[in-house]
DNA sequence: CAAAAATGTGTAACCTATACACAATCTAAG
DNA sequence: CTTAGATTGTGTATAGGTTACACATTTTTG
């Protein structure tokens, strides 16, 4: 009952084949915030058995790059943003989930400010989609994007993430549409400010909104100084 | 800035290779519960490198395989086991995280009930070591074992999976010593039962402890009936 | 200047988490 | 058979967090 791996690499290399017909990619779920939505940047497939259909910004992993650079490098070739917000989140290795041949793709998210990215969406087929709005995707590309998603909601009740979807400033209220954007419920206004000052994660920058057509709200930065010691263990509450 | 993903796996074979030198792997952390103490089922590694150092249970992934069925493949060419809990847990892939070459890894750990194993502890060099006591493992599997504890710590706060480490019957004491096994915590006795209680996973089975040195406890199994319907949704406490 | 729209604020009820002590049961040892 | 040792089984009071909820203020627009 020898498994490969007791060999190494060359002996098996030397023998045969086998082991090396599988590829790796990496997969991206862009999530951006904008006009109250939380939306995904996708591509059109240009493989002709997904034609038409959109999908997840990937690439194959190069035998030379780890693993979570090669989401860098997707991130950054497709949105020119560095020092992006990733993150692992699952493995999709069915044996036919590419119709193409066999490969296993790693998914990450992203979490990037809509607005700093405006500038690179150039002549390529790139769009921002309403999640709420995606019902397929190519590939498996959908359980993937359901399954990244749901990795987000359940970060973001414990840790203090979402400010890399917002601008420096930003108002409660948008913060709070963020949340129901991405949970998907209502919550409590009062409650949600009040929780939101407890865990102290906001700065008063002492500044109003602009061009809004009603009372202006004030404008708050994510306090990142506090994060070297404090800890985010509150949940964030619904209602 | 054509990516390969664009291209078919068929072109990129015929272009050239070099997106075939990536082997992937399963490894997994098997968990067991024995003598109050998490262990972790570990087989003394045969690579030079590495030679005396422990590591985990894996193999290479065949082309014809889902990611997920390598990993119950090991598990049960393993344990002899079938039918146990499994979950996937993250990717490494580092491109120097393995000394003979360029091998991902992703890690899934396991929850068996260690009594049902003991038959097939053969010759090989498999043992059950206890968590405390692993300080270093070959390859990268020290990092892995710790990432898989973490998932499985904040992984049994909401959801009823210890079960599957302990036997059919067993009594309140032992869940709870599992528990602390399993957290590092020590917990307080009439909250942990009140809590139990509470969440109705527990269905009282009319039995008692055989043998042990002292007044002996009421033995309950997890209810599974309990499971279709009911979701775990609270939190385990500690104190 | 009036209407529309959103901001900013506090309290009471409820629920959950925690801290904590003593009597009852069984074994083991003399 | 008696006693010491060990562990089971049980309830209550306090503190902390979550939820539900209403009204006056500020700004823009017509």
């Amino acid at each position: 009952m020898g498994t490969a791996l007791q060999k190494t690499i060359q002996q098996l290399r030397s023998e045969n084949r086998e082991y090396f017909q599988i590829a790796l990619s990496v997969d991206c779920v862009i999530f951006g915030f904008d006009n109250n939505e939380l939306k995904v940047l996708l591509i059109k497939s240009d493989l002709e058995e997904f034609n038409d259909q959109w999908s997840l910004l990937g690439d194959l992993v190069r035998p030379d790059e780890n693993l979570d650079n090669a989401s860098y490098r997707v991130l950054k070739d497709r949105t020119g943003l560095d020092d992006v917000y990733l993150e692992q989140v699952y493995t999709f290795g069915d044996v036919d989930r590419h119709p193409a041949g066999r490969v296993i793709t790693t998914a990450y998210y992203s979490l990037i400010n809509i607005k700093d990215h405006q500038l690179k969406l150039q002549h390529n087929e790139l769009h921002w989609h309403p999640i709420q709005e995606i019902t397929t995707l190519a590939f498996d590309h959908k359980p993937i994007l359901d399954t990244c998603l749901k990795q987000l909601q359940s970060k973001i009740e414990e840790h203090p993430i979402v400010f890399n979807l917002l601008p420096e400033k930003f108002s409660l209220r948008e913060l709070q549409s963020l949340y129901e954007a991405i949970l998907g419920v209502k919550m409590d206004r009062r409650n949600f400010r009040k929780k939101f000052f407890l865990m102290g994660w906001l700065v008063d920058v002492n500044e109003l909104e602009q061009d809004v057509p009603h009372r202006p709200g004030k404008l708050y930065r994510f306090d990142t100084s506090r994060f070297s010691s404090g800890k985010a263990t509150k949940k964030m509450a619904v209602s």
